[in-house]
DNA sequence: CCCTAAACGAGACGGTACGTCTAGTCTTATG
DNA sequence: CATAAGACTAGACGTACCGTCTCGTTTAGGG
C-alpha cells in the first residue's frame, strides 16, 4: 500500500537532504500506538512529534492534517488485506467476507480507529476522499466481484444492482458499529446476509422503472 | 419532548433564584442558528455565549459538553417526529417511512447536523447515551410497530428478528449518508426496501440456530 | 469604635425588617478569619459569604468593597488601644509608643493585615480615607499630645514642625515594615527616637523660611 | 540595567528559534504605556498581549507574574539612575538626593508605578525580592556612600548607624507618599535633612549598648 | 572536496478556545 | 423590607494546541 497524500506525486526532489525514512516510520509508529491508545479525538501532532522525536515540521512537511496521517497509520498496520474468497455460492462468499470484516472491527482498537476516523471525516474534506479512495472504493472492488460471479453463475438476476447489494451487505454492519445500539454478531451476520441473497435471487434488487433523482 | 440532559433528572431546587427559561431558549437558539451555518465542529462555547448575549456560565450550568447542548439544540428545532404511517402494506410503509428520512436529511441541513452529531458521539460517550435515547429508540419505536403489524397480518413469518429488519432499512441509508460514495435517491429506497420485504416474505430474516457470541 | 463605612451614616431605617446584628457579627467574624488565614489578597467575598453562611447581597448591602470590610473587621478585633502615655520626659515617652506600635506589627499577623490593608489602599480610594480616617488620625492626635507636652515643658523649641516630627517617628518605622529590607527591632527604635529627639532639642525641625509648595 | 527575573540566568539555550528581542520591547512598551495609564491594578495581561500585538504565550514565557512584568517595565523606562551627588557636605548632598526623589515622584506617573509596585510587592514574594534587588538595594548603595563620605570627613561619628540614617531619610518620605496624609513638599525634605544631620552630629545614631533582637 | 539546498530538531511565534473563577447585580421564596 | 440562595452578565485567568516561522545543524548530490 502506498502512501494516500497528494504530496507523494510531487516534484522530482533531487537536491537537498533526501527525506529521512526513519522519521516517517517513527512518525507512522507514534501515530498508531497514540491511536490506539488515547483515541484520534485525542490524539494531537505535538504529541506525535515529541513521541516520535521529531520536529513538527518534520510531520506538517509530510501530512496536511492529522486525519490523513492518522489514516496512514491505521493503513499501515492493519492493512486490511482480507484475502480473496470464491467458494462457488454467493450466500457462503458473503457469509464470509462480511464475518471476516466483523471479525476484524467488532470491539477491537482497530475498529474503534476505524469508528474516529469516519467521524473525523465528515468533518475533513481531504480526509473524507482519501478514506474513499483507500478504503471504501478498495473494499468495494473486493466484494463487487463476489456479486459478479453469481450473476454470471446465474445464481442472480443480471440486472441486479450491485451498488444496493453491497450497501445492504455492510450498511447495516455499519449501522451497529457506527451507533452501537446492538451487538455485531455472527448470527446478525447470516440473517443479513440471508436476506441480500434471498432478496437478490427474488430480484428485488432490480432497479425498477424511472430513477431521475 | 422533554430535556435530554441529565441535568433535569436533579433536585426539586427550590431555594435561590430560578434559572431562566428566556437564557435557556436564547442558547439553544443561538447554538441551532450556528450549528446550521458553521456545523458542530467549528461550533464553540464561547461563540454561543457571545451570540445568545449570555455568560459562559450560564451555559455550562445547564449543558455538560457542546455535543450535548448541540443535542438539545438539534431536537428542539427538527424534531423529528414523522406522523405514524399505516398504509396497510408492509412494502408501502417502509417506502413512505424511509423515504420520509431520506428527505429530511439528503442534502439538508438538518442532515449534515445529524451527520456531525453521530461523528461527534463517537468521541463523548454522554452524548452517545443521549444521542441513542433520543434518537435511535425513538425511531425505533416507531418503525418496530410497522413490522409488527405485517407480523400480525401474517405478511412476514412471526419469528422474523425485527431489529435485524429495521438495522437492513436504515443501515444502507444511513451508510451512504455518513460515506457519501453514492447519492441516497428514491430508487435506492425502493430497492432497498424491496429487498427487505422479499427477504423477510422468504423467511431469511429468522434467527438461524444457536447464537453463541 | 463604630463602623467606619459610609452605609452606616445612612437614614433611620424605621420600616421593613431590620438588619440582623447576628448577620453583622457573623460576617466580621469570618472576614477575619479569613485575614487572618490567607491575607487581604486572597480573601473573596464569595468565601466570606459562604463561611458566615451569609447570602453574598447581605455583605453589599453594608461595606462596599472588600478593602473597607477588611478595615472594619481588622479594627474590631484587634483595636490598638495603646493606652496614653506620659512619662514625663520626649525620650521615653516617643520610646514607648513606637516600641509598642512595634511589638504590635512586627511579624505578626495583626503587621500583615496592616500591611495589606496600607497595598490595598494604594489601589481603593474610599478604602485609602477610611484608612486615613481610622488609623492614621486617630494615631497622630495621640502621638501629637506628646510632642506638644514637650514644647510645653520646653524641652523642644515652640515653634517645631510637629507633622514632620510624626513622620520621622513613624515612616522609618512603617518603612521597615513594608520594604522589609531590615529588622525592626528595640534598638532600631531607640537610634530613630534618639535622633528626632536630638535633631528636635537642636531646632532642626523649625521650618525654615519659605516654604511655598 | 540587565533582566530583573530568575529566567534570565538559566541555560545558554541555544537550540530552537531564539526569543525575539522585538518581542520582548514591544511587551515591555505596552506594560509601561498601560501601567502608567490604568495603574497596575487594571493592568491586565490579556491587554498588554493585544496592545503589543503579541500571543499571550510569549508573556508567560517570559515574566511569571503581572508584578515582574510591571516591575521589568517599570525600570525600562524610568532607570532612576540619579546622578552621584558629591558637594562637599553631609546637609547639602542629602538635601539634593531626597530632593531628586521627590521632584520624581511626587504627584509623577512615575510616583503612582512606584507605589503599585509597593503595594504589589506586599502579595507576591517574588516581586518582593526583585524590587528589594532592583530598586532598594541600587538606591541604598548610591545613600551609602554619601554618609560614609561624611563619616571619613569627620562630620559624623564614626560608629553612626549608615542604615538607620538612611531608613530616616527616606522613610519619612515613603511615609507621605504611601498615605498621602500631607504632601511631599521641598520644605520638608530641609527639614528632615536637617534633623538627620543634626541627630547624627549629635551622636543620636550611634548603638546604645547590647541589642538583642 | 567543497558547495548548495533541502531536511532536520528545537522551540518561539500569533492565535483561538478552553473551562474556571470572581466580581457585582438580579430575582426568587421565606421571614 | 431584609434575608439566604443562587442565577445572571462580564471578563480575566493560565493552559493547550494549532500551524507557521526561525534558528543552527546535518546530509546528501552535483560541480
Amino acid at each position: 500500500m502506498e502512501s494516500v497524500t497528494s504530496e507523494s506525486i510531487s516534484k522530482p526532489n533531487k537536491r537537498g537532504r533526501p527525506r529521512s525514512e526513519e522519521v516517517e516510520q517513527a512518525i507512522l509508529k507514534a501515530t498508531a500506538r497514540l491511536l490506539a491508545e488515547r483515541g484520534l479525538q485525542a490524539l494531537t501532532i505535538e504529541d506525535v512529534a515529541s513521541l516520535a522525536k521529531v520536529g513538527k515540521t518534520s510531520i506538517y512537511r509530510r501530512w496536511p492534517s492529522k486525519g490523513i496521517l492518522a489514516l496512514e497509520a491505521f493503513l499501515s498496520e492493519f492493512l486490511l488485506l482480507q484475502p480473496p474468497i470464491d467458494t462457488g455460492s454467493l450466500a457462503s462468499d458473503l457469509n464470509e467476507a462480511l464475518s471476516a470484516w466483523v471479525r476484524t472491527v467488532a470491539g477491537t482498537p482497530t475498529g474503534r480507529s476505524l469508528v474516529a476516523l469516519i467521524a473525523e471525516a465528515q468533518t475533513d474534506p481531504e480526509l473524507a476522499i482519501a478514506w474513499s479512495e483507500a478504503v471504501i472504493k478498495t473494499a468495494r472492488n473486493q466484494h463487487r466481484s463476489m456479486i459478479e460471479r453469481a450473476i454470471l453463475r446465474g445464481e442472480i438476476p443480471g440486472d441486479s444492482d450491485v451498488d444496493v447489494l453491497m450497501d445492504m451487505l455492510y450498511g447495516p454492519a455499519y449501522h451497529r458499529l457506527l451507533q452501537g445500539h446492538l451487538p455485531l454478531t455472527e448470527g446478525f451476520v447470516q440473517q443479513v446476509v440471508a436476506v441480500v441473497v434471498a432478496g437478490a435471487k427474488a430480484g428485488a434488487a432490480v432497479p425498477l422503472h424511472v430513477d431521475k433523482d
